[in-house]
DNA sequence: CAACTCCTTAGCCATTTATCTAATTAGATA
DNA sequence: TATCTAATTAGATAAATGGCTAAGGAGTTG
């Protein structure tokens, strides 16, 4: 029962502390002492929460002495690189004309959101193709989900090397028995090109962009 | 603070019991007692929830005779009428090979969301630029929030009718004093043609689909 | 190892919330 | 109008949850 996961993650957002986390986290990581400043909260309620919210998978820490630091999750981060990461990442300017557009605060909410929904998509759909051993389990027909499993694969593959088509079936077989499809397909979808009998890695920004389809 | 509405939207999502009940709408309408059979509660139970996710904006009801109707909210299945509608709607066939392809509930989930993120978005974006007499406060420089009040303001136009150019300038000026820039808008962005001196709506198939761009 | 810093755990309290039962309202029908 | 049906409201209760304080790591630095 995943309705499980859905609820969770939803709980997660379900609380004005934590989306005020997150939303502070937007601007780049931060400990958790800062955080308990910040929001007028004493450190143990900031764990309290960095627990849910870890537990969601929205966000991450890392350690540098004694300091622990808070970011929002990586892939959620990056995993767009859409529009949305502009909304999110980064951004110091806090001045505006302070009119009408100044629901910035939304802004990055609605950038977070979106992209959390489609990492869970991305998750879901890896989940129903992916076995344990990590490899295809077939190949999805809905167009969509078929990206995110090539890109999937592709990850997998070393930018910039030469695959022999020898290799590149070597390889594919490993996940999935038909390498001629699978090879086929990764060509139509742009995520690898062929010359001669040798193939390579599109770059990253060639790869189609499954988070834009409807 | 419209950090509240998001928090209260993430609550009404963040109970396994409202998420059933999601999930059964997607399949058509229901009344209450129906709803209380098939999730075991009663039904003030059901009438708990059913208020939560009204005031979500997620349902919607209607009333024939002394039995409720509820249904999932109008906007969230039609607006996107993109694939994520299929996966949402009125879908009767629950025999599967029952294997890996088995979360359709997922899958509910999944599209159910997306469409709630762009109506959320959809709100924000309307929210921001039309003021309460429903003008329009300045034209978005962002690509999709354009689109998005573009679509906005053609809902009010009439369908088949044609308006010559001085009638949309009128029908313009009233949200807007740049009518020339937004008939252009209107035009470059596919809403309306233009035969001679005389405008006319596009059928909303040709519209453009601002809830496909990142 | 002693002291310090930052974070987490444990335990407590107040608030919220999911659910029920029982009473009430809204509307249809006889 | 009396009665029936479906839904809502009211009130109670138990569980979950957000916040705190105080004590306990974990890791650094003298």
């Amino acid at each position: 029962m995943q309705l499980e996961k859905v609820v969770a993650y939803h709980k997660a957002l379900a609380d004005a502390t934590r989306v005020r986390m997150l939303i502070l986290l937007a601007d780049g990581e931060l400990n958790g002492m800062t955080l308990a400043e910040r929001l007028s909260l004493t450190p143990a309620t900031i764990t309290h929460h960095a627990t849910k919210l870890r537990e969601a998978g929205l966000i991450q820490e890392r350690r540098d002495k004694n300091t622990i630091y808070f970011s929002l999750n990586n892939y959620l981060l990056h995993a767009g690189a859409g529009a949305a990461e502009e909304l999110i990442s980064r951004r110091h300017s806090h001045s505006d004309k302070g009119g009408q557009e100044m629901d910035e605060e939304g802004q990055k909410l609605q950038a977070l959101e979106q992209e959390a929904a489609k990492e869970k998509f991305r998750a879901s759909v890896l989940r129903s193709f992916i076995d344990k051993e990590g490899r295809l389990k077939s190949i999805p027909a809905q167009f969509k989900k078929k990206l995110v499993v090539l890109e999937h694969l592709a990850q997998k593959l070393e930018p910039g090397r030469a695959y022999p088509e020898k290799e590149i079936n070597e390889f594919i077989v490993q996940f999935h028995p038909d390498f001629a499809t699978l090879r086929r397909e990764f060509i139509m979808q742009q995520f690898m090109f062929r010359q001669k009998e040798v193939y390579e890695l599109n770059p990253v920004e060639m790869w189609p962009r499954w988070t834009q389809l409807s």
